[in-house]
DNA sequence: ACTATATTAGACTAAACTTGACAAGTTTAT
DNA sequence: ATAAACTTGTCAAGTTTAGTCTAATATAGT
């Protein structure tokens, strides 16, 4: 969710890989990893992608998130139930 | 959460940690901590406590998920909205 | 107060997982 | 065909986690 959509924002503006990845002061190939889902961006990442497409805060950090409950939920049972709970809290 | 309901259950039945432990094949001291939520049981654990117990799946496997999402929203923006989202899906 | 049993806190360690780089390979566009 | 963009696999270093052990604290009965 959240990679496919940076990958989105970032070619509608023409940027390549190499670039972001400079800008996150990270590898190349990392950067790739990010936007096809083989690796999680840490806070600090999302940020600098933020910044680097000059996105809408709310949204990125919101995918990103939402990305990473997927990941604790995936394959539970109660999820709906889970999902209630906490949002009650 | 989970932990606190189990601490319930446990005491309502008049049961020791220690039995729990054993029942678990771990130590009692970690069991105590997942009691007191100093450290989170695994899938099979939280079956072990429930078989245990005799208590219901769904409950105590709900409180079992809710705290893992807890634990990656806590202190995060957006939570409202990757919620949504995360159930959307 | 003394003993016994239950629970907790801390330190520790082996194993599991993660991070990010590098190198080699593939795709795409010209 | 070649250059640039991207992807994939693998690895070393670093970090986290799981569970044990020991020692401390609490509780209850005598």
């Amino acid at each position: 969710m959240f990679g496919e959509r940076v990958r989105e924002l970032r070619e509608e503006q023409g940027l390549f890989l190499r670039q972001m990845a400079a800008h996150l002061e990270v590898d190349t190939a990392y950067v790739s990893k990010i936007e096809t889902g083989g690796r999680n961006a840490n806070k600090e990442q999302v940020l600098g992608i933020i910044d680097f497409l000059k996105a809408e805060k709310s949204e990125l950090l919101t995918l990103w998130l939402a990305d990473k409950i997927q990941e604790v939920i995936q394959g539970e049972d109660y999820v709906n139930e889970a999902l209630e709970l906490v949002k009650k809290k």
